[in-house]
DNA sequence: TCTCTTTTGCTCAATCTGAGTATATCAGAC
DNA sequence: GTCTGATATACTCAGATTGAGCAAAAGAGA
């Protein structure tokens, strides 16, 4: 038994918000790849260690904030068949832009691989060109008249269609539905057009993109995350707009400012950004001491309500 | 480069309730161990799957509900130093006490590996004899005057003392801490009393439970995972003995059963358990619609607002 | 000075939460 | 039979939180 060599692999998915639009590292390719490394089990005394060390090496980028995504071990994933690889996926968050070197590297616009996931201006066109009738057809080629029924309510669910309403953290769910339709494909399938269907990664790299794309609109609301991607000050509409790209929904400005100082979590520097166009914005700095104040900061999204 | 040989482990806290205590499978020894697999690269398709079949194999336990808790990858974990041992935790829960064979499997109470955490008849009596004192004694070894406050704060935060409230989901934060000043130690290392120590468990295997219970607890905020646990019908008070148990701490049952109908997590049989000892109680069953209609069922716990 | 834009302050109703009071329905003692 | 004790369940009420909108402040430019 235990034959078969095993590999560790690691992959990071790089987030920044730069402009508005959620971005990811990506290497460039056909298709494009998560930046990927190996555990040297010599070398690196922990894989977070091993990590930073990889990043670090192949696109010039210090990580700072970093959190363990998920652990892939299927066998008919990587490319060699004769080792079996194991895959740890980590979500990396970097201030600002950090533009990289001629490494290959380059930054991936996150909703180039999820355009239904961005609701900022509504619901995306996708959804009455392209996803509702992939659905629809999905639904009725179910076996019996209750099979039919459960993927029309899957469907309904999870896309907020019919009254239900748009659930901005499950985005995996989604990506695994439609990969299960056949809407998206995971191995470098040529699709359709990206516009639609999403850019592709390879292998299950979109995958673990769309995992970290949930984790992080998750984590948003009771640890304070966000501001890992934020220079040290900033102004409030500048903080809306991260977590409105992140969350991929618009939010109301004064319900978000309103919490935001209720909680603590921001003070005022005193000093004013009189580029807005309009009143010039006061800018803020994240309030650390809050970490030991409040059990669950977060930057509150709206929706989720424990009944509704 | 890459030398050396790698092996993935996987480690399951399987966790029951029983009689109003929570549980989990330990693996009799001195100390006592979590069940432990080796994925066999040739044999096992997925992680899950490999975990399943060693648990079934090694415990006669068949899992339900089965969830990754986190990768572990230090270089000095394990016992052989020539292999690196990559270990996936994972969380399941089954229903009911399936007690195991002679298989060496036995059901552990999980509050005596963490006797600080369960607070449901106020606060443990190891908090004035044990616990503060100790964390007192490292505050006051701090190196400056800043670092003693900070010491100082950080325990107040974590452990509940002087106004902080109990935070029940910070367990792993907590675990950490006491490892750091040295009240808990991971090694074998004989302790004083388990009583008061918590018992010790092999490897880094208390560690991992740690993080088991902080993630049991905090998910059984929004997702109906209490369910797991239960047997089909039960009562609310039957229910909510389970989510105390769990959580550690006492809720108000009243509010308890408003939060469960209101949310529509349950819906009434019909049938009443007489057996109270006062007024019978009904038997409910948990709603699978529930998933479908709302975005985050769960049965709430006190304590967490997000201000506090 | 007027208009447009963005930031910021404030109000109001609906809902949720924590906590308490009251009632229903059993078992067993007398 | 009635009383007592226990548990289950219903209802109430104040305070906090949330979603939504109105309105004023403060800049740029016509």
């Amino acid at each position: 038994m235990n034959s078969g060599r095993i590999e560790v692999g690691l992959d990071a998915v790089i987030v920044a918000v730069t402009d508005e639009a959620p971005r990811i590292i990506t290497l460039a390719g056909a298709p494009a790849a998560l930046p990927t490394g190996t555990l040297d089990p010599a070398l690196d005394r922990t894989l977070e260690r091993a990590l930073r060390r990889w990043v670090r090496e192949g696109t010039g980028i210090d990580l700072g904030y970093v959190e363990q995504l998920y652990t892939l071990g299927d066998r008919d994933r990587g490319t060699d068949l004769e080792v079996r690889l194991i895959t740890v996926a980590y979500l990396a968050l970097v201030k600002e832009r950090a533009p990289s070197p001629g490494s290959g590297a380059v930054w991936g616009d996150w909703y180039g691989f999820f355009p239904w996931e961005d609701w900022r201006e509504g619901r995306p066109s996708v959804f009455g060109t392209a996803i509702v009738p992939a659905l629809d057809a999905w639904a009725a080629l179910g076996a019996s008249a209750g099979d039919r029924a459960a993927r029309r309510e899957r469907s309904q669910i999870l896309f907020g269609l019919e009254g239900s309403s748009w659930d901005v953290e499950r985005v995996l769910e989604r990506y695994e539905l439609l990969w299960e339709i056949g809407f998206v494909s995971e191995a470098g399938a040529p699709e359709s057009d990206p516009a639609v269907h999403g850019a592709a990664l390879a292998l299950d790299h979109r995958r673990i993109a769309a995992q970290a794309l949930g984790r992080i609109r998750g984590k948003i609301r009771y640890r304070p995350v966000v501001f890992e991607l934020m220079p040290d000050t900033f102004t409030l509409t500048g903080l809306q707009r991260v977590v409105e790209a992140l969350s991929g929904v618009r939010i109301h400005a004064q319900n978000f400012r309103r919490l935001l100082d209720r909680g603590g979590l921001v003070e005022k520097t005193g000093i004013f950004d009189p580029t807005t166009g309009g009143r010039p914005a006061e800018l803020y700095r994240f309030r650390r001491d809050v970490l030991r104040e409040r059990p669950a900061p977060g930057v509150g999204l709206p929706g989720l309500r424990t009944s509704g």
